[in-house]
DNA sequence: TCGGATT
């Protein structure tokens, strides 16, 4: 073995003279292969492999080496179905090292018991690989996402609370790029029923200290799910899948820029003077309404993980409402000075109310914040709106689903006291008129998919986050009071 | 009561 392997290095005198011990096949042509794959052992043979057949990795291979100087050495442990060099895809560089393939497992399986860093090439300072490839095992079938686990747990943490279902191959904490754990890992068992028995043992089965559910543990994606959510978060950041922009025709955007001015008219009304909370929550939930409409239709089918809780009061009856006051009359196309009524005046037309439990007494701060809205929503408002407006809000803020995204020091809010009924979009609505929000997330019980009240707003400035605190701390919703602070910078505080 | 996260 290691003789033919010194020899092998030698190059073309010495591959001739493996040829003629009879294992190496074609020798007349060995010359003239052009390198771009493999070849069955036997020309004449239709090249059959075992449907079990195992994809070898051969690394550490010296770079002069190509197939036909290979394939006399692997073919010493059985028949070749494929055997190819890997090259650069643009260069056509050896990359020193190839895949294999035999027609049968077990030959395989000897190469690679007989061979896998058992010697060094010549030239080569580590020794040969050889191995299944990863494409075979892709080792997804085997490997655990565990997440929800403590912040403070290290690889061998994790590996303590897996050994005792098989051998564990790897075991990673994800990382932040400051080093901290996400509070996930991956595990790597040697086969599957290993990983399998950690799922059915371990899943659920306990939650870490400061975790906010119990600990997960589950198969961690394959390649397809991995590139699937890598393209769905490019597609958010893109704004792509933006759902105001799919399904209304001509009218459509114009109906939505009435929507989002309305909103933006009296949010600025809102902060001209004194901050008037109510009325900059009310404009919120005019441009919350606006997005309904507008995602009513597209949205529903297009985001799954908005499914479950629609606030009663605010989605139900927005959906259902397309044909009704809303569509007929605010949306018909006809500009608002031609139809006399303001999208506004169509949507609280509609009856749509927040929340409709509470009796609408003119305590409700809800009622009145609507009762002081409608006054501006009126027609004879309207011309002034444009000046307003152009002031307040040059551009509509985007209304993007965001991914989770923080922004920058001071200008991440943390909420608390939500009503049950929010979500994403909801929180996100309600913060809109204090400025730019890029992010905004309801934490929800995993288990339950419930809210569990509290969430993250983020601004893209310091200033916007302040004002929404000045005017949504302590605000009233129903019987709770929202709190809302800055959310705690990521690293800072550990108390020891 | 401080983001359900993905080599």
């Amino acid at each position: 073995m290691y003789i033919k392997m010194a020899t092998l290095a030698n190059g073309q005198a010495d591959n001739a003279s493996l040829s003629t011990n009879g294992l190496g096949s074609s020798p007349g042509s060995a010359g003239h292969m052009n390198g771009l794959s493999h070849s069955p052992g036997n020309p004449s043979t239709i090249p059959m492999k075992d449907h079990d057949a195992i994809k070898l990795f051969i690394g550490q291979i010296p770079r002069n080496l190509d197939e036909k100087d290979l394939k006399p050495l692997f073919e010493e442990f059985g028949k070749i179905y494929e055997l190819t060099v890997l090259k650069d895809r643009f260069t056509g560089m050896h990359k020193g090292c190839a895949f294999l393939t035999y027609c049968e497992r077990e030959s395989a399986l000897k190469a690679q018991s007989a061979l896998h860093e058992q010697k060094t090439l010549p030239g080569m300072n580590r020794p040969i690989q050889v191995k299944p490839a990863d494409s075979e095992s892709r080792g997804e079938d085997r490997k655990l996402f565990v997440g929800m686990l403590n912040k403070q747990q290290s690889e061998d943490d994790v590996r303590r609370l897996f050994e005792a279902f098989g051998n564990i191959e790897e075991c990673t904490i994800l990382r932040g790029p400051d080093g901290n754990s996400k509070g996930c890992a991956f595990v790597k068992y040697s086969s599957h029923a290993e990983a399998q028995a950690a799922i059915n043992a371990l899943h659920g089965s306990q939650t870490m200290p400061g975790a906010s559910s119990s600990l997960v543990v589950k198969f961690a994606d394959t390649d397809k799910e991995r590139t699937m959510r890598r393209m769905q978060q490019m597609a958010g950041q893109m704004g792509m899948f933006n759902p105001m922009a799919i399904p209304f025709g001509a009218y459509g955007a114009y109906a939505q820029a009435l929507m989002q001015q309305q909103a933006a008219l009296m949010a600025s009304v809102a902060q001209g003077g004194y901050l008037n909370p109510m009325a900059a929550f009310a404009a919120a939930q005019m441009q919350q309404m606006a997005a309904l409409n507008m995602n009513g239709l597209a949205a529903a089918p297009m985001t799954p993980t908005s499914g479950g809780s629609t606030p009663p009061g605010i989605t139900a009856p927005a959906v259902p409402s397309i044909p009704s006051p809303i569509g007929v009359n605010g949306f018909t196309g006809l500009p608002p000075q031609a139809n006399g009524q303001p999208a506004a005046e169509a949507v609280f037309a509609n009856g749509i109310h927040p929340y409709p439990a509470q009796s609408p007494t003119a305590a409700d701060p809800l009622q009145q914040a609507y009762a002081g809205v409608q006054q501006y929503a009126g027609p004879a408002a309207y011309p002034a709106a444009y000046g307003q407006i152009s002031q307040a809000f040059p551009q509509p803020p985007p209304m993007i689903p965001q991914q989770q995204r923080e922004g920058p020091e001071g200008c991440n809010l943390l909420i608390y006291h939500l009503p049950q009924e929010f979500g994403d979009a909801e929180l996100m609505q309600m913060f809109l008129p204090f400025g730019n929000v890029i992010s905004s997330k309801v934490f929800v019980d995993r288990a339950t998919n419930q809210s569990k009240c509290f969430g993250f707003v983020s601004f893209d400035n310091p200033a916007s986050a302040q004002t929404a605190i000045q005017a949504m701390n302590g605000f009233q919703i129903g019987m709770k009071r929202l709190k809302v602070q800055l959310k705690r910078p990521k690293d800072a505080n550990r108390p020891y």
